[in-house]
RNA sequence: GGCGAUGUAGCUCAGAUGGUUAGAGCAUACGGCUCAUAUCCGUAGUGUCCGGGGUUCAAUUCCCUGCAUCGCCA
């Protein structure tokens, strides 16, 4: 049994290139797993409480759960283009799983795992928590450069710390726990420290979207005590036949940024509430896009649906598992897309297919010849491709796709070169050497018919073509079909079109721009000055709220202002020779909210404040009336 | 500030419990083939293996130190 779940993913923002990884990962997996003769349940679905998606929300305009509808829905939509099947989508606001996140948290408040505690301390709105001591600087929280409120609130906590020596040995005794490696000793390295409780709760008074507690309804669950139970609830925990089936062969994928909670809070809790732990966790790292990390304020977002329109599943599917080791953080670029996709699919394994089949057809009058007594090159060819199969098994076990897929493209490689040094063409023009001949093909075919077969799992659609070419029409089994020899003389094969065609470098334009496409895109701004509207939409105007503004040392022109928009962020900008810091508290400005970062006199400056310059001296741009910070100008 | 990771060819990365010529793919150049998606095969390179010091007959590999980048923690 394997199931297999990826992070339900939270909803205050559309899918990326992140989300889609993690969910190929899974969905590549459970395809192998089955391939093995495996059952396979997999799971992805969304997370939808908390204050974000409320804040989310209210940005849009809609309720939360207008919100919510349709970021899930994005979600789902997004991944049957990319040929991912998951066998349950769950959500946080479905019934069935409010109910059962409830009947835990009553279990584990029952046996004394919960309880109430008053506690006062510095909570930053922007960060949505509680800062400790240690964390402020100069009284002030370090990201959003605010003086936190003190406000001191009950709530309910779960004792974690009651099962951190647990923890920490049940990891040490089974070194797969946490994989890879790194991850685990970084858990460990985080347990080294006593291990506090965790605040398991948030005050209606402060949040109302999400699941009351079932013992006090002034208060609702914290998001992660509720999101982590989906991986339970989505096998209908605790009565379900699949609960009972699937759970002990649990495998979480994740990125890292959610390693603690995965690592520490769910084990803890599943040893409260008498669950055994999960078997793995599979931690991965980020793909960058250009220089930086993805992220919305630098527009470099890599949207899913808009890469398959783009390469189509398979390339994508290909690409995102051959360039990333898994665990490590990797870079995303168009032309390494289009590199591999060149290089790999239409040049290595695409012509190796195309060439082989005209041939057979050409030379074979299209059928699977029988092989005669084969040479020492043919067996070569065998073995290596035997050898493949055990190394392929063994990588994906691992999660070690890039080094599966390298092994494949080895055999790929060396089928190619027992074309050249057979030269069937050659070999077609002489009649006493039919026998010969079709020995190669027979190797080649069936050679094709095993690359095939281990390709599945990662790009199914190209899989299923080269199958049917072959005209093989049995279910891809890796149990019974992975050996050699089992393609029948005499089948009719059928050539199909090129799998991948070439793309023109050049042609292809995606999110982040190359130099070159940079240098003319300011040509053409150059030679016509006009925006185009979708030009135009790109700038993201938006209202500012002046929250705090500070002279930064040593410069005479420059203000540090916390702006409101409605998030808090930073903003440099060169007013103070005419306005002083306490002029421009309160301000309403607009802002360019998707500038890149820039670093100016040591501070970094997230946006632009647009002001206007008259007779020498400067003026904040405004809205005639008070708005809400964060509104869009348009 | 503490702990840890990483730093190898133009690019992306692999690797050696220390030992003669340090690898792969991509990119580049040249040669070959013509079945094939102007594809494939072969050949050719280039590297102060981050800097400095130490241990050793011998270090890019071990130790110390510095620098850079990144992560976790505070």
């Amino acid at each position: 049994m394997t199931y297999i779940t990826t992070p339900i993913f939270y909803v205050n923002a559309q899918p990326h290139l992140g989300h889609a990884y993690s969910t190929i990962v899974a969905d590549t997996y459970s395809r192998y797993r089955r391939l093995c003769g495996d059952e396979v349940r997999f799971q992805t679905g969304t997370d939808e409480h908390g204050d974000k998606i409320v804040q989310a929300a209210e940005k849009t305009d809609v309720s939360p759960k207008e919100y919510v509808d349709q970021i899930s829905r994005m979600f789902r939509e997004a991944w049957p283009p990319l040929s991912i099947e998951p066998d349950n989508f769950i959500r946080t606001t479905d019934a069935d799983h409010m109910k059962t996140v409830q009947q835990i948290l009553q279990k584990v408040y029952d046996q004394d795992d919960i309880y109430f505690s008053e506690y006062s301390g510095h909570y930053c709105k922007g960060c949505e928590r509680f800062l400790t001591e240690k964390e402020l600087v100069d009284g002030k929280c370090p990201d959003h450069l605010t003086a936190p409120e003190v406000i001191s609130e009950q709530n309910y906590f779960f004792r974690m710390s009651k099962y951190q020596q647990w923890l920490i040995d049940h990891i040490k005794e089974n070194p797969e726990f946490i994989t890879p490696e790194r991850y685990r000793n970084e858990v460990l390295s985080f347990l080294k420290e006593p291990l506090e409780d965790l605040c398991i709760s948030r005050p209606t008074s402060r949040l109302t979207w999400g699941i009351p507690l079932p013992f006090d309804d002034r208060f609702v669950t914290y998001v992660w005590f509720d999101a982590l139970i989906n991986y339970l609830s989505g096998l209908g925990y605790p009565d379900g036949e699949n609960y009972s089936r699937f759970w002990k062969d649990a495998e979480h994928i994740i990125a890292k940024d959610i390693l603690k909670p995965h690592a520490i809070y769910w084990p803890t809790m599943l040893r409260s509430m008498g669950v055994a732990p999960y078997k793995k966790l599979h931690v991965h790292g980020y793909w960058n896009v250009g220089e930086t990390k993805m992220s919305k304020s630098l527009g470099n977002v890599v949207r899913p649906t808009e890469m398959v329109e783009e390469y189509g599943a398979d390339t994508v599917r290909y690409f995102l598992l051959r360039d990333m080791s898994f665990g490590l953080d990797s870079g995303f670029s168009s032309e390494s897309v289009v590199s591999r996709q060149n290089s790999d699919l239409a040049n290595d394994l695409g012509n190796l297919f195309s060439r082989s089949l005209t041939m057979v057809m050409k030379f074979a009058k299209g059928k699977v010849p029988g092989a005669a007594e084969p040479e020492q090159i043919d067996q070569e060819l065998k073995g290596a491709v035997i050898a493949m199969l055990a190394e392929y098994r063994q990588e994906m076990d691992n999660f070690s796709f890039n080094k599966a897929l390298s092994a494949i493209w080895k055999v790929i490689s060396l089928a190619n070169k027992y074309i050249v040094e057979n030269a069937p063409w050659e070999l077609a023009k002489d009649t006493e050497k039919t026998d010969r001949l079709s020995t190669v093909f027979y190797y080649l075919l069936e050679t094709l018919r095993l690359i095939s077969l281990t390709l599945q799992p990662v790009i199914p659609t190209t899989s299923e073509k080269m199958r049917l070419a072959l005209g093989i029409d049995q279910k891809p089994d890796l149990t019974d079909q992975a050996t050699w020899g089992l393609l029948e003389s005499g089948t009719v094969i059928h050539p199909p079109k090129a799998l991948f065609p070439r793309i023109d470098k050049g042609k292809k334009k995606t999110k982040e721009q190359h130099p070159t496409q940079k240098k003319k895109k300011q040509k053409e701004a150059e030679d016509d000055n006009l925006l185009s509207f979708d030009e135009f939409k790109k700038v993201d105007l938006r209202v500012a709220e002046i929250v705090a503004a500070e002279k930064i040392k040593k410069s005479d022109r420059l203000l540090k202002l916390t702006v409101k928009a409605p998030e808090e962020r930073t903003i440099v900008a060169g007013i103070a020779e005419f306005y002083s810091p306490e002029e421009a508290v309160g301000k309403q400005v607009i802002i360019a909210a998707n500038l890149k970062p820039a670093k100016l006199m040591g501070v970094t400056s997230h946006g632009m404040v647009l002001a206007v310059k008259d007779k020498g001296k400067l003026h904040l741009s405004a809205v005639s009336d008070v708005v809400t910070p964060g509104s869009k100008v348009s």
